[in-house]
RNA sequence: GCGAAAGUAGCUCAGUUGGUAGAGCACGACCUUGCCAAGGUCGGGGUCGCGAGUUCGAAUCUCGUCUUUCGCUCCA
């Protein structure tokens, strides 16, 4: 049996399928679905766990174990929260917003109690004002301040408002914030309405508490992006593993981000994952290894054989505060080309910053030069879920076959399939399943198989295509003789018959990490 | 946050003017079969998102509420 056709989807038809799929089959699940879900927030299932585990393996192996010259570090989620500070992070994004929902304007509620406050103030200069006028040049502002009761009423206010907003801002108690609104009668200037919606605070950072829930708890962020934790770790790689100029410092892990608008099934979500590595070089020379990991990087995509036009490069025309030269790989998802990967030349901004904040020299002393400076950066940043989407929406196909049936079939690249073999008895007698046992149990040591003797033949060929296993071998009862075994592969369904010997190494050439890692490169 | 759509079995959905919930696929057992989604028999699984109301009776009508998805807004 052969393919007569691909069927032709648009990206949205593919999109859809692709989540739909992905759930049946248990790569994906929405979180906590027996609770109704939780927005934007994804499990990864049986199989999903185990594609992720892949992508982050086969990155980690080319950028770690490939390089003389980068290691890997595991640094944790929570950090000194003067990181965050040191990084720009805390002062970004941190004023309460409110919205009208008449007039849909959208205002700063700390101005919006400003304001108020400053009308009470002007009732004040008022009354000062009357005072001033009747008494003259005998007239006391201090004194009059402190016992003129309108007066002393209009402060008690200010102070009265100044303290609890303060305080709810302390506690982050944004309720708290839209309560005053509502206590204080503000209305919007637009409408004139008091349709307040909530208060919400625009800082994309999660924030939780250490210690007991006393005054004593400081407040923790969750981490919006690992590279801090290679920073700020720079000092103690440089040190105890003796790395000279120009080194690495490679990671992956989990980094949380209060998006407003999480969308795109695991394309963009508030907790997702990163594998990224900073390249620490000498000054001057970080535009010569921009260009050199924008290539590597590139080439590692290609490596993969998902095709070159799903890929191309989108140079930043505007720089953040940070970065000298900054560019995208991007891919085509279903929904359009998309950010995968970033390469950022960081220049010594986070370094310098955090040296201001620690009082710590973070700097290399380079015999060559025989000086000492701060390194400049270059920053190679993929998200693991993008990666994820981008590998299982290229790989998923529905083919039309030679007698008109179809097929759904994941064309995972075999080095990151989530299971690279399937043992599959003929027929569940005649001593076959022992056979396959047999089989089963010396290749699941090697890598990742599964094994299963329910419905025909034809059908669990099918499930396997549809999970994206690469190779099955069947066992029939010619095997039981000769001991040879028929070898069936996912993406053109031919198959071929050989011993059961040659099993193992044939499934470590065509799925094996350390095989692609030898053409990886080249 | 605003706007729109949708919540019925694991998946895709049906459910007629209100009358005690169905199909296909999937799942499990058994029989028959054996190289590309075979057939048969039997079976498991749903308080129809949740809560009120109307009614003799609500998956169906009304109201409220929650959740999800999409678009906008925000961010990059």
């Amino acid at each position: 049996m052969n393919t007569a056709g691909i069927k032709k989807l648009s990206g949205e038809e593919i999109f859809k399928s692709v989540i739909s799929h992905a759930k049946e089959y248990g790569f994906v699940f929405p979180s906590s679905e027996i609770y109704d879900g939780l927005g934007a927030v994804y499990d990864y299932g049986q199989l999903g766990a185990e594609l992720k585990n892949n992508i982050r393996k086969t990155w980690w192996s080319s950028m770690v174990q490939m390089h003389e010259n980068i290691v890997g570090i595991d640094a944790a989620i929570f950090m000194h929260p003067t990181t965050w500070k040191a990084s720009g992070h805390v002062d970004a994004f941190n004023d309460p917003l409110i919205d009208n929902k008449d007039s849909k304007k959208r205002y700063r509620a700390d101005v919006l109690i400003e304001e108020h406050i400053a009308k009470i103030e002007t009732k004040i200069q008022k009354e000062i004002q009357k005072a001033q006028d009747r008494f003259g040049d005998s007239f006391n502002e201090s004194v009059f301040r402190q016992t003129n009761t309108r007066v002393l009423e209009n402060q008690r206010k200010i102070d009265e408002i100044n303290l609890r907003f303060k305080n709810a801002m302390e506690e982050s108690r944004l309720d708290e914030v839209k309560q005053l609104i509502i206590d204080l009668e503000i209305v919007c200037p637009v409408s004139g309405t008091r349709n307040w919606t909530d208060v919400r605070q625009f800082n994309l950072m999660f924030s939780t508490s250490m210690g007991s829930v006393s005054e004593e708890a400081s407040t923790l962020y969750l981490r919006p992006e690992t590279a801090q934790g290679i920073f700020v770790n720079f000092l103690n790689v440089m040190k105890t593993g003796r790395m000279k100029i120009p080194f690495g410092i490679a990671q992956t892990g989990k980094a949380f981000r209060n998006e407003i608008v999480a969308r795109q099934f695991i394309f963009r979500m508030r907790e997702f994952e990163q594998m990224e590595m900073q390249f620490f070089v000498r000054p001057g020379e970080e535009m010569k290894w921009y260009e050199h990991w924008k290539d590597k990087r590139l080439r590692w995509h290609l490596a993969l054989g998902m095709g070159k036009e799903q890929y191309r490069y989108h140079d930043h025309i505007k720089l953040a505060h940070y970065a000298n030269a900054a560019c995208d790989i991007e891919f085509a998802f279903p929904f359009g080309f998309k950010e995968l990967e970033g390469i950022h030349s960081r220049t010594d901004f986070d370094l310098k910053s955090h040296e201001k904040f620690s009082g710590k020299k973070l700097q290399y002393f380079d015999p060559e030069l025989n000086e000492s400076y701060v390194p400049y950066v270059v920053e190679t940043s993929i998200g693991l879920d993008r990666m994820f989407l981008a590998v299982l929406s290229t790989a998923y196909r529905e083919e039309i076959l030679e007698d008109g049936s179809s097929r759904v079939v994941l064309c995972i690249p075999p080095v990151l399939a989530p299971i690279k073999a399937a043992v599959l008895p003929l027929t569940a007698k005649d001593g076959l399943p022992e056979l396959a046992r047999e089989i089963m149990k010396t290749l699941q040591c090697e890598t990742m198989c599964m094994y299963d003797e329910k419905d025909s033949i034809g059908k669990r060929y099918r499930r396997q295509d549809a999970i994206g296993t690469p190779i099955a071998i069947t066992v029939d009862h010619q095997s039981l003789e000769d001991h040879s075994v028929t070898v069936r592969y996912r993406d053109t369904m031919q198959q071929e018959r050989l011993t059961i010997e040659k099993l193992k190494s044939l499934i470590i050439n065509q799925t094996g990490l350390n095989v692609w890692l030898q053409n990886l490169y080249n």
